[in-house]
DNA sequence: AGCACTTCCTGATAGC
DNA sequence: TGCTATCAGGAAGTGC
């Protein structure tokens, strides 16, 4: 599922081939993806030219000539193809087509439709699309070893479903989540306020490593992701713990553990990962 | 504030 | 082979 690696690798690719471009035509197929309507995007879209594309947490963000934005969510199925000479014309899930003024087109896939967009004046899709109220990204210059540590202290609770909380730190999904925990020796399961500050310096680190590492191996293909290019990614080949439930661990030796945290999958090692019930320091 | 549960959606997989 | 049930999960909404 397009977490932060894999929308920035998509960001990467669209931005090379996209900025100038000019929007001709729209074609969506699937409306429900579309918020505030179909003809909201003709109308602040068409004939508009891209200026620029950035990225929020999983969010794109595609800056407009007229000055509009363009808002961009994958959830869990969603990436752009780049369809430069049709060879992207017979793809199933299609739920959008732009054509651009270089004869290329820009398709929206999307098996299960749970992505959105959204269009219109930047403060008021910045509000509506939840971009506002994001936290910090990982490798925002803010976000010191310091500031996060001061915000782990304003929170109570289990650790994995703080990091998947968007609004305490964004671009984080159910894999580099798993991923971070199993590099920072930390139990999923394990309260935030139990942790101590040599595990909550080395969250940090892994939170930075494991996102670093899926931006440079072009993110992870389990299922369906590719880039705008259709090409998979190949961090898959590099994870520890997600999914390996029942299989070794790859620092110990032990059999891997699947259990549900947030009604989430969620995979760790009993041996490395063990469960704290209170904070030694 | 935290946490569980439900909804959306459809391909993949397991079980019979 | 073919049917049916279950699972996967990002984020919003609901309710305690």
């Amino acid at each position: 599922m397009p977490e932060l690696p894999e929308v920035e690798t998509q960001r990467r690719s669209l931005e090379k081939a996209l900025q100038k471009r000019k929007i001709t035509e729209i074609n969506i197929s699937t409306p429900k993806i579309f918020m505030g309507g179909v003809s909201k995007f003709s109308k602040n879209l068409l004939n508009q030219r891209i200026l620029k594309i950035d990225r929020k947490g999983k969010f794109l963000i595609f800056r407009l000539e007229n000055e509009k934005i363009l808002v961009s969510h994958f959830r869990m199925t969603g990436h752009f193809l780049l369809n430069k000479k049709g060879e992207f014309d017979e793809q199933k899930y299609i739920r959008a087509r732009f054509v651009l003024d270089n004869g290329w087109e820009l398709l929206y896939q999307d098996i299960r439709k749970f992505g959105r967009f959204w269009i219109g004046e930047e403060d008021a899709v910045l509000r509506e699309s939840g971009i506002v109220q994001l936290g910090n990204e990982p490798f925002a210059q803010s976000l010191t070893l310091e500031k996060f540590l001061e915000n782990l202290k304003k929170h109570k609770g289990i650790i994995k479903p703080l990091l998947l909380n968007q609004k305490f730190i964004a671009g984080i999904g159910n894999i580099y989540a798993d991923e971070a925990l199993f590099l920072a020796k930390i139990h999923p399961k394990s309260r935030v306020e139990n942790l101590n500050k040599k595990e909550k310096t080395a969250l940090y680190h892994a939170i930075l490593k494991v996102i670093e590492q899926g931006i440079r191996n072009r993110g992870t293909t389990i299922g369906e992701y590719v880039d705008a290019e259709n090409k998979q990614g190949s961090n898959q080949n590099h994870l520890m713990a997600y999914r390996r439930g029942n299989k070794p661990c790859l620092v110990c030796g032990a059999t891997m553990r699947r259990i549900v945290v947030a009604q989430r999958g969620t995979t760790f090692c009993p041996k490395c990962q063990k469960l704290k019930k209170r904070s030694l320091t």
